[in-house]
DNA sequence: ATGCCGTGGAAACCACGA
């Protein structure tokens, strides 16, 4: 079982980018972040004709999270983290898929740090830590996975010392991924590929692609049951060289059959 | 060191992203 998970950054903009690449990575799940687009204008049909079933939290202009299936129905648990009931935003979305709990998540960015947003950021860490530690105790199989906007360590950073005072890499932010993961979470890239360099995210200027100047940001952390089925992890890195492409690649991982 | 690029929505610029 191959699932997948690709901040596309405008769902309808990227659609052709999209499709191209269900076809050629034939995931069996698929997490989609920044769609970029209301709940009404999510190109159900085009991804209904390429095999897959979908639920989605759209948002106008911004955010915006959706969980794809191929030929299955994913059955929505929730949408929206709980414990901030004023929180608008569409960052979130839950659904059971082939008995697994898939979470797709994208985790505020909190540029400019310290501020607002960054303390939005912080508050939405610790409303995702609280839930996940909720699902873990569970005993169930779940993934989170999606666009965390953290780089865990220094080597998920092309040039870590410039990144200090980010959002993405502050102590703080660090820390809280730090501590979601500690509540026994794996995190699948970095279990097979420990020490590698590895980047989902390359800006899209200054030539970041080419000069692979990237950051490690999107992520997939398995329950202790699924840590014991994975197999295969990966980015689709080529994917970043498309026309029209985003600035996230595709990260995936694959599942031994029960 | 820096939104230099890209997207969406509204209005021929602005907010936002990482």
């Amino acid at each position: 079982m191959k699932i997948a998970t690709y901040n596309v950054n405008g769902v309808n903009g990227r659609l052709p980018v999209l499709l191209q690449w269900l076809q050629e990575s034939t995931p069996d799940v698929v997490c989609l972040q920044e769609l970029k687009a209301p709940q009404e204008k999510f190109p159900e049909k085009a991804i209904q004709d390429a095999g897959y079933h979908a639920i989605w939290h759209g948002q106008k202009s911004w955010n915006g999270v959706a969980i794809l299936a191929r030929n299955e129905q994913p059955v929505e648990v929730r949408r929206g983290l709980p414990g901030e009931a004023e929180d608008d935003q569409s960052r979130y979305i839950e659904a059971t898929v082939n008995g697994i709990l898939i979470c797709c998540l994208y985790l505020p960015n909190g540029n400019p740090a310290p501020g607002p947003k960054f303390d939005y950021k912080l508050r939405w860490f610790e409303r995702l830590t609280a839930h996940a530690a909720e699902l873990f105790a569970s005993g169930k199989p779940v993934v989170l996975t999606g666009d965390y906007n953290v780089m865990p360590t220094e080597i998920d950073v092309y040039k870590p010392e410039r990144w200090g005072d980010d959002a993405l890499f502050r102590p703080e932010v660090r820390q809280a991924f730090k501590t979601l993961v500690d509540q026994g979470w794996t995190d699948a890239i970095r279990k097979l590929y420990p020490d590698e360099k590895i980047y989902t995210f390359w800006d899209y200027f200054r030539n970041a692609y080419s000069r692979d100047a990237g950051l490690r940001i999107d992520h997939f952390l398995l329950s202790p049951h699924l840590d014991k089925r994975l197999i295969a992890a990966g980015v689709n890195r080529n994917v970043r060289g498309w026309e029209k492409t985003s600035d996230h690649a595709p990260v995936w991982i694959e599942l031994a059959d029960e």
